[in-house]
DNA sequence: CCGCTCATGTAACTGGTTACATGATTTA
DNA sequence: TAAATCATGTAACCAGTTACATGAGCGG
């Protein structure tokens, strides 16, 4: 059983095949999201662990001066990787996503009421920001004209433009909240 | 640096003090999100962790015949809580959140377009069957009166609905390519 | 020639995972 | 009395993190 970010480096190198595993690094470094660092101590033994399985492939390359190693999938390697995609897909991926800032709202009773309204602003602030940046690239890969590269920027798009709602929908609450509590008073 | 995990420990302490380190395990048990195991392995160090960094102190207890300890959030460990939940909030926690199934949907293409389909039918369904178990959740939230409470339910509402919406957005738009290309044939 | 990117690693650390283990108490 | 739950741990494993390190090629 491959780990997430084996199967993603799986995938990456199958997408942008023969190509080097720095390329792959890239591909996490240059990612809107900041799940994986991406890390040189991260990326290579991964596709090492995936060669010693037979999942990829590599030969040395020298064409262009540089000395690289190009990589591929191999037929095992694809196999691995639509297993991975059939149903039924994992509980992990079929749930609930882990949401940081979900986790810290079940704890903001611990700020002053003041304070949990900065909180809520500031996240909102920087969501919508991340926003923007998520729409430009989404605008971009439309028009590269992958319809999987677009549908997940649609998703990330999605999935923080629902974030946002709620940070409005919790501002609200939380108004309602201490307005019924200062007339009760 | 607290990780993730310990910080929430310490928010489920607080949230529930005075507590065992039982109780903080069942918290994760019960959570509808599978993001942590709540494996005794993790939530036992995490806690001693905790009280040797002064952030929880313990008592111990007899009353009820069962000798144990409770757990109860010190002033220096509300202080941590509250430094963790105010502005500015790390990037991890104010960006994107991961996404299993965006992630795979990027490597869809390794499918046949029948599988495909049937993959995002897969997820949709089990999606939508989990949105159930939260909505019921999130009304008996509600009905506790403990506004955070609820207002995670809605969030993880919030969520689901838009990856539900996401997907149908793909199905539609996957389908539309193909019959775009079988015009084209 | 200086700095950036390409390209590939290694080393120490640590936190979370699974699995194992124990014993008391409640409940069917 | 058997099973489930309460309650608390330990041990082995391993993947991912940060940090360090090297060297070639290229653009200003």
């Amino acid at each position: 059983m491959l780990t997430d970010l084996e199967q993603t480096v799986l995938g990456v190198v199958w997408l942008n095949q023969p190509c080097t595993a720095y390329r792959v690094r890239k591909v996490f470094l240059d990612s809107l999201s900041s799940h994986w660092s991406g890390s040189a101590g991260a990326i290579y033994p991964a596709v090492r662990r995936l060669e010693r399985d037979g999942l990829v492939r590599s030969a040395a390359r020298r064409a262009d001066g540089r000395a690289s190693r190009l990589y591929r999938a191999t037929e095992r390697g694809l196999r691995q990787l639509r297993a991975w995609l059939r149903p039924p897909l994992p509980d992990a991926a079929a749930l609930m996503n882990y949401d940081p800032l979900r986790v810290r709202l079940r704890f903001l009773a611990a700020l002053p009421p003041e304070e949990r309204r900065a909180m809520i602003a500031d996240a909102r602030q920087r969501l919508a920001a991340h926003l923007e940046r998520i729409d430009l690239q989404t605008r971009a890969d439309q028009a590269s004209g992958d319809a999987f590269r677009y549908l997940v920027g649609r998703g990330a798009q999605r999935s923080v433009e629902a974030q946002v709602a709620w940070l409005d929908e919790a501002a609200c609450v939380l108004e309602q909240e201490a307005s019924r509590r200062g007339d009760g008073a």
